[in-house]
DNA sequence: TATTGTTATACTCTATAACTATA
DNA sequence: TATAGTTATAGAGTATAACAATA
């Protein structure tokens, strides 16, 4: 541990808070290489994960509430990356697509990513990995209910 | 795992965020109570555990910066859990010290914050908890220089 | 010339409220 | 009455630059 005093890095927080941010400075550097931000790049793997979304679902996938959605899809359609169509079904709706540079990007992203988590992880053994990761699942998922 | 899409989930840095998240809520609550923020509760743990501190130390181990701190500084001064006064040694600098209304917020905070650590990691057997802790300091530090 | 503290400024993120059009 | 999207606004947090006093 570096020269933070122990009263601070006993507490858990502060160690997620720690861990995050040296995992966040290393994807973001891989992630403005290509032009997005980590927020972007999430709209682009939600999308990528099932057929063309309404915008507020994907703002929910991410936990980002409607205003600030609607300015993180104008930067990513204004750049090609997904386009807005009206749902048929729905007319208050609009359903967002990956376009081809989108998918592009998002490829290329989600290894550069994936190199990153390989590179953050090093220090642990594989079986420490997986145990690092089933851990905090089950700190997510809080206390099951008895 | 919630309802969040397997792209996401399967980011460390997700997950790191999604923990810090939930920890961060229960242990913010908690201090609300006491009347403070989780920085200010670094103030004061970082205060108890040395002698009195120059403003620029104190702001350096949190991990802020000088125009942060002051401000910081400011709000803890005004509500008498600090105090500053002049070092003799030094009369660009002012050094910091805890009151005793100060100490005794700290003491509740603390017991507080160490009650939340307790149910945020109740999900974990306890070795389960020590190999977690163990694990996000080896990634805090990263990769050991061969 | 560098350090300590301060102020002012700007910029990003986020939260809230209000509005429209649809359901 | 509730939902989907948008806009405007204000708040917190942070970063930068400039300054005065001291080293």
């Amino acid at each position: 541990m570096q020269d933070l005093p122990d009263v601070l890095t006993e507490r858990v927080a502060f160690l997620l808070q720690l861990a995050l941010a040296r995992a966040q400075a290393m994807g973001e550097r891989a992630l403005t290489a290509l032009g997005i931000s980590g927020r972007e790049y999430g709209v682009l793997a939600v999308l990528n994960a099932g057929s063309p979304s309404a915008q507020h679902h994907v703002g929910r996938a991410l936990g980002v509430d409607r205003t600030s959605t609607v300015k993180l899809l104008a930067g990513l359609e204004a750049r090609g990356l997904i386009t807005r169509s009206p749902d048929p079904a729905n007319r208050r709706a609009y359903l967002v697509t990956l376009t081809g540079t989108g998918e592009l990007v998002r490829a290329r992203a989600a290894a550069a990513l994936a190199d990153c988590d390989d590179r953050f992880l090093a220090p642990l053994a594989p079986g420490d990995r997986r145990q690092l990761r089933a851990g905090l699942q089950r700190l997510i998922d809080g206390p099951e209910p008895m």
